[in-house]
RNA sequence: CGGGGUGUAGCGCAGCCUGGCUAGCGCAUCUGCUUUGGGAGCAGAGGGUCGCCGGUUCGAAUCCGGCCACCCCGACCA
């Protein structure tokens, strides 16, 4: 339960996104460090999430299946730069059953490996391809520095993988994906994301491109929600995934991933969250609304609840995710900061003066205070509950926006990246020199983030360097 | 690996220096009554191998030795 008031995001950011998850009930500590428990409302809101993404994913062609949770070792050998990327960060299953193994057992960071050794054998032809396959599951990666939903040792994801015949239609597949990733950012989870590739020293472990769509949170630093990768045939050639073409001539397989984790709810809670707590869109809430009725006594209670009764029913029929709070142990003042702080989009009041006026007292969660009450009348009930739940979902959307683009600068000299990286992002000319970007990294502890996929026309000269240059890249503090 | 710190109720802590009656406080929990349109009040109750093992002592949360866990700083690694 929310028993007290969260620090304010401007006395102490990270404080106040630690705390909210706790009182929002979303997650708690593991007794293994910097392992979460994922609570049931901040599962149920997970759910939410994979509803609309396996939604997207199966739309797209997408089936979904399950590999194994342990990996050989020897597996991580076979890509150079993948056991490069991920042998740091590896826990290694060591014993079973009481004996030494024969062979130490990764627990996946990720599938790529293994997978990649199951689709050696499954193809063998053009016919075969594509294979389009999804994983909903958790991966472990032996974090030092944990938060929770940001950076945990375990976390739940899906990965998607796909092998292809070509390398446009690996591409194609890896913009596809991407555009999932946004389309569900922007439209159920309200986030004003940016797409755009990694540079080299940021890309994936194993990759020959690697796609990503950033967010901006309300401290104005970056988080990564999603990436797409296209591999190219470097797993293909670690393990052996080759067809045989059209014209019975020995292929590589050319290989994707992409990923999108319980991560997406940090995105959110630090993207709409306000001093009084979580503040969720509409669309993937797992209460819209909330109804809370008020009395005083017996006689009350039961006019009260009479109508109360008649509103929950009609909006459940009408499809509307809601909630009857008619705790009596904890006073009104308090189911409303308790429901505030979990972020439920709209509460419904309904006391003895609205039952004598017919009318209910609507709360906009995103609007706080008296602004954000309405009164209305309880006939036709569910359609304006439901109007105004897509205008929340919107608000939310252009408040995020709106922020976003207040925060981004684009620096005229080196001196002006400087000052605007410290507390925004730089949307800046780059030379796409590593040298460079690691200047940036140690002046300023700002990374690339990513390198729209839409470019402005012509060229520029690099920020850091001065040389010219082809791209402009988003230069920020990230997570 | 080195230095420093901390382990007492679900959480946060006091008590330890200077050993002594039933180990205490706040929050949380439970019961009852009054409350309930912006975080209620009063009364009562439950809850402890005082990190673990050993020692000194008539008597140890307290003193001594060893061990363990966690946190901070440094080193290593990037």
């Amino acid at each position: 339960m929310a028993e007290e008031k969260l620090p304010t995001r401007a006395e102490n950011f990270a404080e106040w996104y630690n705390q909210l998850v706790l009182k929002a009930e979303l997650a708690d500590y593991a007794p293994v460090r910097g392992c979460m428990v994922v609570r049931p409302y901040g599962w149920a809101l997970w759910e939410n999430i994979t509803a609309a993404l396996d939604r997207r994913f199966k739309e797209t062609g997408h089936v979904n299946a399950q590999f194994p949770t342990l990996i050989p070792m020897s597996f991580f050998e076979k890509e150079k730069e993948h056991v490069e990327g991920f042998a740091p960060e590896l826990a290694v299953v060591t014993h079973g059953g009481g004996e030494l193994l024969e062979e130490p057992l990764a627990v996946r960071p990720t599938s790529e490996t293994i997978i990649g050794h199951m689709y050696s054998r499954w193809i063998k032809s053009w016919r075969d391809l594509p294979v389009l396959i999804n994983v909903w599951g958790s991966v472990m990666r032996w974090e030092l520095r944990t938060k929770l939903f940001l950076r945990t040792a375990e976390f739940y994801w899906q990965e998607g993988h796909t092998a292809h015949a070509s390398k446009e239609e690996a591409m194609e597949e890896m913009y596809r994906m991407l555009d999932v990733y946004t389309d569900f950012a922007v439209n159920e989870a309200a986030l004003p994301v940016l797409k755009g590739y990694k540079s080299e020293t940021e890309r994936f472990a194993g990759a020959q491109v690697t796609t990503s769509i950033e967010g901006m949170m309300q401290d104005k630093r970056a988080l990564q929600c999603g990436t797409s990768h296209y591999f190219g045939t470097n797993f293909a050639k670690a393990f052996e995934i080759q067809f045989l073409d059209k014209n019975n001539v020995l292929q590589f397989a050319e290989t994707t991933s992409w990923g999108l984790s319980t991560r997406i709810i940090g995105a959110i809670i630090m993207t709409h969250g306000d001093d009084q707590g979580l503040i969720l869109p509409p669309r993937l809430a797992p209460i819209q609304a909330v109804i809370l009725p008020i009395f005083k006594n017996d006689a009350e209670k039961a006019k009260v609840m009479e109508v109360a009764d008649r509103v929950f029913a009609e909006l459940k029929a009408a499809g509307i995710r809601v909630k009857m709070d008619d705790r009596d142990n904890v006073s009104t003042g308090f189911k409303f900061n308790d429901w505030e702080m979990r972020g439920v989009p709209l509460r419904i009041e309904i006391g003895p003066k609205d039952v004598e006026k017919g009318s209910v007292a609507l709360a906009r969660r995103d609007v706080p205070g008296r602004d954000g009450k309405s009164f209305v009348p309880q006939t036709d009930l569910a359609r304006t509950v439901s109007g105004m739940l897509v205008e929340i979902q919107s608000a939310l959307l252009k408040r995020a926006t709106k922020f976003r683009d207040a925060n981004i600068h684009e620096p005229k000299d080196y001196e002006d990246l400087k000052s605007i990286v410290a507390d925004g992002w730089a949307y800046a000319w780059w030379c796409e020199g590593k040298e460079c970007e690691a200047k940036v990294k140690e002046d300023t502890k700002a990374t690339t983030r990513n390198i729209p996929l839409d470019q402005p026309e012509g060229h520029g000269t690099c920020v850091v360097c001065g040389k010219p240059a082809k791209k402009k890249v988003y230069f920020a503090k990230a997570y």
